[in-house]
RNA sequence: GGGCUCGUAGUGAAGAGGCCUAUCACGCCUCCCUGUCACGGAGGAGAUCGCCGGUUCGAAUCCGGUCGGGCCCGCCA
C-alpha cells in the first residue's frame, strides 16, 4: 500500500511505502536527506546506510523511487514528519543531467521565457510551477461552480467550423476532405443559439486566433470561458460578472495562500460591485491626466486600460472596471444597440488589473433587424451556412439575452500578477512557438 | 506588419577593442562532512562568446547581413 507524501503523520511509527520522484539530494557524509516528490507535495526521507546511498549515485533529479521505511515524528523535519531506515527501490533511473534546474525558482524574466517554454515538461516539476496550474484549476472549478450556482448548463460546441463568420478577428484555414474548414475563433453563435433550448449555457474551451500579434497579451490558442443567458439586461450580466470575478479570485486564495504569495502576489481589492465607467470617461480622464489626447477615439489603448486600472484601484477601491458605453458605429454585428441610444452598443468590457479580460454584451435577438446588421455591418449573406443557424434561432424565437467570454489565461495571469498570458499557460501558442 | 532591444558553458549572469589562455553563481563529476531543508568545504570537467562576412596589427566587444528571442505599437480578445 502507498502513502502519500501527505498522509507521512498519519502513520508515525508504522513502516511505509512511498512512491514519487527524486526532487533533491543533500549528501551531509554519514547521514543523508532526500525529499521525493507526488502528487501531494514533498517527503523527507533520512538515508544512513551506506548501501541504501550508494544506489541513488548517479541517479539524476527526476529518478523514480520507491522506499520503504518507517515514518518518525521530527520536529526538524519540514512537515514535521519524515522516513527513516529507509530502503530504497530505483524504480526508474535516470542518469541524464535535467536542462534546468528544478528545486528553485524558474527565471520569468521576459528575456527568459523561451527558455521557460522550451524545457516546460521539465518545468513544471518545479513546485511553484506547478502551482500556477493548480491555482488556474481551481479558478476554472470555481467558475464552473458559480455556473452551476446560476443554473447554468455546459456545452460542447464544434470547433471546426465551415464558414469564417464573426467578422474582426483572423481564423486558421485548413484543409477538410478538400473543402476549406475553419478554427472556430469562439463559440459565440453556438452559444447564442442553445439559449433557445437551455436558456443558460456556458463553455469553457479553446478558442483559435490567426492574428499576427506579438504581445504580452496575446495567442493563438486559448482556453475561452463563454456563458450566455436569456431574459437579461446589460446590468444583470454586470452583475453576474462581479460575481464570477470575485468567486474566482476568492477560491485561489482560499485554497492557494501560501503558492500564491510564494509569487508575491497579492489579494485583489474588489467590492461587491466592480465599478464601472464609459469609455469617454476613461479617455477623458487619461487625457488630462497625461496629456496624451484620446478623446473621441473608439477603442482603448493598452496603455489606457494598463492606467485605468492604476486609477481605480486608486480612486475606486477596485483593481477590477468596468467599462461601458461602447459606440455603435464599432460594434458586432450580432452586438445590439442600445434602445434608448442608438449610438452606443450595449456592450461592457471588464478590465482587471491593466488587461481586458472580459467582453460581454447584449445581443440582437430580433431577427429583421440582426439580418440588417449583418448585412451592413458584417457584410454577411443570410444564407451563409456560418450564419444561417443563428438566424434560424432567432426566426424561431429568441428572448433579449447577452453573454460574455473570458480568457481563463488572462485571469490567472492576474491573479498571480504576471506581466505575460503565456506565463499562465500550460504550452503556449503564439506566432512562432507550436512545441512542446 | 512597424519601431526599439537582446543572443556569452546545461541554467542564470559579468565582461563593451589588447588586461580573455573569457569571469562568477547554480547544476554535473571526484573527495570530505550525522540534522540538512537554495546544506557546507576542497578539487575537476564543461563555451569554437547564435551564424556569415567586413573593419583592424588585434574583435565576445565596432560595422553590415542573417537566424532566433524579448518589449512596445498596430491588428485583435
Amino acid at each position: 500500500m502507498r502513502t502519500l507524501s501527505s498522509d507521512l503523520k498519519d502513520h508515525i511509527g508504522k513502516t511505509v511505502h512511498i512512491q514519487g520522484w527524486l526532487h533533491k539530494k543533500r549528501l551531509l557524509g554519514g547521514l543523508t536527506f532526500i525529499n521525493i516528490r507526488d502528487r501531494r507535495g514533498l517527503v523527507q526521507v533520512v538515508i544512513q546506510d551506506k548501501g541504501e546511498v550508494e544506489k541513488l549515485r548517479g541517479m539524476q533529479i527526476g529518478t523514480v523511487l520507491a522506499v520503504d521505511g518507517k515514518a518518525v515524528e521530527e520536529k526538524r523535519a519540514p512537515g514535521g514528519a519524515e522516513l527513516h531506515d529507509a530502503k530504497v527501490n530505483v524504480m526508474v533511473p535516470v542518469t541524464d543531467e535535467p536542462p534546468i534546474e528544478i528545486d528553485k525558482p524558474l527565471s520569468h524574466k521576459p528575456d527568459n521565457l523561451d527558455t521557460l517554454f522550451e524545457h516546460r515538461v521539465i518545468g513544471l516539476r518545479n513546485l511553484q510551477e506547478k502551482a500556477v496550474f493548480e491555482i488556474q484549476a481551481t479558478v476554472c472549478d470555481a467558475i464552473r461552480g458559480y455556473f452551476k450556482d446560476n443554473n447554468f448548463t455546459e456545452i460542447h460546441t464544434p470547433k471546426l467550423l465551415a464558414e469564417a463568420t464573426e467578422g474582426g478577428a483572423e481564423v486558421f484555414k485548413l484543409d477538410y476532405f478538400g473543402k476549406v474548414a475553419t478554427l472556430a475563433q469562439s463559440p459565440q453563435f453556438y452559444k447564442q443559439m442553445m439559449v433557445g433550448p437551455f436558456e443558460r449555457a456556458y463553455e469553457i474551451a479553446p478558442v483559435y486566433r490567426a492574428e499576427p500579434s506579438a504581445t504580452t497579451r496575446h495567442m493563438t490558442e486559448y482556453t475561452s470561458v463563454d456563458g450566455e443567458m436569456g431574459f437579461i439586461t446589460l446590468k444583470d450580466l454586470e452583475h453576474f460578472l462581479s460575481g464570477l470575478l470575485r468567486a474566482s479570485v476568492d477560491a485561489a486564495w482560499d485554497k492557494h495562500e501560501t503558492e500564491l504569495k510564494r509569487w508575491n502576489a497579492t489579494k485583489p481589492e474588489l467590492p461587491t460591485d466592480i465599478p464601472a465607467l464609459t469609455l469617454a470617461e476613461v479617455h477623458e480622464k487619461y487625457s488630462k491626466a497625461t496629456g496624451d489626447d484620446t478623446v473621441g477615439e473608439k477603442d482603448l489603448r493598452p496603455d489606457e486600460e494598463r492606467w485605468i486600472c492604476d486609477y481605480a484601484k486608486k480612486h475606486l477601491g477596485s483593481e477590477a472596471v468596468f467599462i461601458t458605453e461602447w459606440p455603435a458605429s464599432e460594434m458586432k454585428f450580432y452586438h445590439k444597440a442600445n434602445e434608448k441610444d442608438p449610438e452606443i452598443a450595449d456592450r461592457i468590457d471588464l478590465l482587471f488589473r491593466g488587461v481586458e479580460i472580459t467582453t460581454g454584451s447584449m445581443r440582437e435577438h430580433r431577427h429583421a433587424i440582426l439580418v440588417s446588421q449583418l448585412k451592413e455591418l458584417a457584410k454577411g449573406d443570410p444564407k451563409d451556412p456560418g450564419f444561417e443557424p443563428l438566424l434560424t434561432a432567432m426566426r424561431y424565437g429568441m428572448p433579449p439575452h447577452g453573454g460574455f467570454g473570458l480568457g481563463l489565461e488572462r485571469l490567472t495571469e492576474k491573479i498571480i500578477g504576471f506581466n505575460n498570458v503565456k506565463e499562465a499557460t500550460l504550452f503556449p501558442r503564439d506566432i512562432n512557438r507550436l512545441s512542446p
